[in-house]
DNA sequence: CCCAGCTATTCAGCATTGCTATGTACCGGT
DNA sequence: ACCGGTACATAGCAATGCTGAATAGCTGGG
């Protein structure tokens, strides 16, 4: 889309990627190819997984090696109870957010 | 707030400070102060000024400058054609965010 | 007069985050 | 053997917000 729309996601994408594990455990591939299907066209490959790295050091997934019939191992992760917790704590910053952006937005015009 | 805020921040504050504009003209001191009984309790004097130097630069404002009976001129900025079509952008960017976030928060529990 | 405190702006250096580009590696079909 | 799809990793870059300090004008108290 474009640059407005990189900018933005500083922040967020982490938030999106753990909400996504928060439904079912997932991949890195499979996350950026899901992404792009959501109209996140251009995500890029390695964000993706350097975002996975850094949630994954600070603990807030759990990681499982799982071999994959159609290519190299997948890592396979899944948000444990810090994950959850950090993810709600998202929300309530993304709703504090999206409430003063909505105030602005009507009042604006 | 935090960190998660800061980083949230960051290609939001851009289309705040023109939503704010585009209801009417305003200088930095001004548009800090106002941010922060909004609740946005640790925006940084430093930042707005950056952003406001940076806009000017993209042409998306214009400048005047305007003595003050309490203290140094004050830089009141105002959005001209070029920021109002940006602040539209900036919606249409937001909207498509903020779309799939309600998604992914109600698909997630 | 002088200093403290509020108003008002600027700037250098830093941390975080996403993108670009490239490299590595495993597998199946031809 | 080779190519395309699957799957992950990494080094260097750009953009943005924060920290901390400096500059400057104005007003009121001691």
């Amino acid at each position: 889309m474009g640059k407005q729309v990189t900018e933005m996601l500083k922040g967020t994408l982490e938030g999106i990627v753990l909400a996504i594990l928060s439904g079912r455990p997932a991949y890195g591939y499979e996350i950026t190819a899901w992404l792009r299907d959501q109209g996140f066209s251009d995500i890029a490959e390695g964000t993706i997984y350097a975002l996975l790295i850094r949630i994954e050091q600070r603990g807030l997934v759990d990681v499982e090696k799982v071999p994959s019939e159609k290519g190299p191992p997948r890592k396979v992760y899944s948000l444990n109870a810090e994950g959850r917790a950090y993810l709600e704590e998202f929300w309530r910053t993304w709703s504090f957010l999206s409430e003063r952006l909505e105030q602005l937005r009507e009042g604006g015009n």
